[in-house]
DNA sequence: TCAATACTTGCATATTTGCGCAAATGTGCT
DNA sequence: AGCACATTTGCGCAAATATGCAAGTATTGA
């Protein structure tokens, strides 16, 4: 059983665990961010075409951009009809935000960490 | 003055302040992660040479992660000697994803979330 | 049924990125 | 000075990525 213990924000974790790479860089591309930020923002779940004003860039490149999003579990979708809907998945991206910082904060000088693999090939 | 107000951990912030790509895309390799993760656990600061134990990769491809994440603030680096002691940037890190959860959690639905501009050519 | 609308996907292209190797630089030691 | 060790940097290559355009798939509405 690996040293954890109760964090800040009263959950269990390893910091392994948050530590995605997939998830970062999906936020790592300024288009993406825009998207997310115009999302954060948003009333209520937006269309591709409503998201697309925010960057310029073709529709078929954002519609990419909210897929690889979608993948990454930084937003939600939902088809309506012929258009989808896609919102910012709020609570499983704050929580990942503060589950890290409390896991950073939580690591003791002795669990090894070992890298998450899902990189290139070589 | 755009709307905000006090976030849960007492500081003011501005949404797109957090959303640096540069940040997300320094984090967002596994081999990166990898490091940042063997220097959150580290007792003290490390050596180029030390972190290079954590993943695979040649010790120059180290040097160059370290200085990416280096120039993303996510770590920081101290010359000793013929050697340089590279540590995590722990309270500008937690602090950064904290702030960036704060700021999400106080976005309202009326500040235009302008895109941050840093990535390629068009 | 037909046309318009909304979105996704295949493809080609330009750019970026991660990598190893070798050379360069910097520093300590004898 | 001469040498070993630590780190950085130039270079070339292969893989990944972002993007636009055009074609494909749904779905709505006349």
């Amino acid at each position: 059983m690996t040293a954890q213990r109760k964090s800040r924000s009263g959950r269990m974790e390893t910091l392994t665990a948050w530590l995605r790479p997939g998830w970062f860089k999906a936020l790592g591309d300024p288009n993406r961010l825009a998207i997310v930020a115009r999302l954060a923002c948003a009333a209520k779940p937006m269309t591709v075409s409503e998201v697309g004003g925010c960057c310029g860039v073709h529709i078929s490149g954002v519609s990419r951009h909210l897929a690889l999003l979608r993948a990454a579990g930084v937003v939600a979708a939902e088809k309506i009809g012929r258009e989808v809907r896609y919102r910012l998945n709020l609570s499983d991206l704050t929580g990942a935000l503060r589950g890290l910082a409390d896991a950073i904060d939580a690591c003791e000088p002795s669990e090894l960490c070992n890298p998450p693999r899902e990189g290139r090939k070589k």
